[in-house]
DNA sequence: ATAATTCATTGACTTAAGATAAATTAAGAA
DNA sequence: TTCTTAATTTATCTTAAGTCAATGAATTAT
């Protein structure tokens, strides 16, 4: 897609007119990066806005043990900012990385501060996606805070694959990157798995998955009350 | 403090001319919250931005089982919203309850997006807030997933009491409270500071505490290089 | 001052989850 | 195909951290 269509339709430009957007397109800086690329490590002081044209970015967390969070995922047509962005030497709690060949439109904070100053919606709009990404963190504290890996793998699958009830889902993704994006090991995540098989919430072998029981899921993740996790 | 004095002082707020804020002192409804009292409950749609005039208030999560994660402490002067004030629908995702008596000016999304559509600083300002609490929030995540309750509890003391170092502290925290801040319960939270006390890191009875070694502590809480926490 | 209540502290016990290592299987390269 | 590499699976062991229960000290209410 143009970069022209990603920005026409993007939630956050909407209040920009026709001038507006071809500055935008005229002065974005675009760049590929490479499967596995990166395109920005947590800590660094980085004022850019960005849009991912193609491909997908992960935006994750590594501890210095080695273990790694994935915070989030941003597919094409998505809008990320380094901190610095709005708040100068604000470092990035998350580093950026490509999952797979990706291209992205950049913008430094100096090109668009004069369209925020003209435009009152564009900085509100850009207010209501953080409102969005603070959401994920939200969720995010409250997985690592109150639920055990269970509870969150059992979470991430019903986000997932809710939809596919009853079908056999090829199992495309690795026990790291399940261990990464709920905050667990591979190990674990295999062991819990199998648990759940062992329950009849789940099937599973080596390369494929189907979800069986959908409230017994539910149950684990803790959306259905269970008397035997309430207090008084 | 006037109401009038706290918009002035306040950055968000830095954009607006005379008028603009003699508008929101004339629209500001004034509530006054006694010790303990409830402003809005986690998941309830709210669609206020207010400001603290007196007292302190605190953002929080609870679990099912009854575990309670303080997210963040807004003190005088400071600014919140509920999500719903941004984006239609979306529910807090915390709660707010005074922890002693406050006085709190609100104001209701209808009321101020005139003057976000008029001026586009104002909600510039807004992101740049939203972005510190975003901050905020990353480095939860980051403490509930990598970290250890000892290096939680570590990191929270020096945020806490770094400049106070030999001085001797009243603990004027339950360890309830504590265990809310780090995540945790409050036997980890003895624990953990008595054995701060066998390295010597600390000084502590049941009234007082004192820092005796920074590194210490500060390797504790994971900000020094540690031989023997590191990979390869 | 005395009683009631809230907090802090500690020990014993249980559970969740990580580390390590080894065996097995699948996928991809030669 | 065959070989190599990467990923999955499982078992065992260790550690972190929570629960429960009991005791003692401080604080608040009467």
């Amino acid at each position: 897609m143009t970069l022209e269509k990603l920005i026409e339709k993007n939630e956050v430009f909407s209040s920009l007119n026709r001038s507006e957007i071809r500055m935008l397109v005229d002065n974005a800086k675009s760049k590929p990066l490479t499967k596995n690329e990166w395109l920005v490590y947590a800590g660094d002081i980085w004022s850019y806005i960005f849009l991912v044209g193609r491909g997908r970015i992960v935006a994750l967390k590594e501890s210095r043990e080695g273990r790694v969070l994935n915070v989030m995922t941003l597919e094409a047509g998505e809008i990320f900012w380094g901190f610095s962005f709005f708040k100068d030497g604000a470092p990035m709690p998350v580093s950026l990385r490509a999952v797979e060949n990706c291209l992205v439109y950049l913008w430094h904070r100096d090109d668009i501060l004069p369209l925020i100053r003209r435009n009152g919606m564009f900085s509100w709009n850009l207010s209501r996606l953080m409102v969005e990404r603070m959401q994920v963190a939200s969720d995010l504290v409250e997985g690592l805070a109150f639920r055990h890996v269970t509870g969150r793998l059992a979470k991430m699958l019903l986000d997932r694959y809710k939809g596919n009830r009853e079908e056999t889902i090829a199992r495309n993704f690795t026990l790291d990157d399940v261990a990464a994006q709920i905050g667990s090991t591979r190990e674990m995540v295999c062991r819990v798995l199998y648990k759940f098989a062992d329950t009849g919430a789940i099937q599973i072998n080596r390369t494929e998955l189907k979800i069986k029981n959908l409230s017994l899921l539910e149950s684990e993740a803790g959306f259905i009350d269970d008397e035997s996790k309430k207090i008084e």
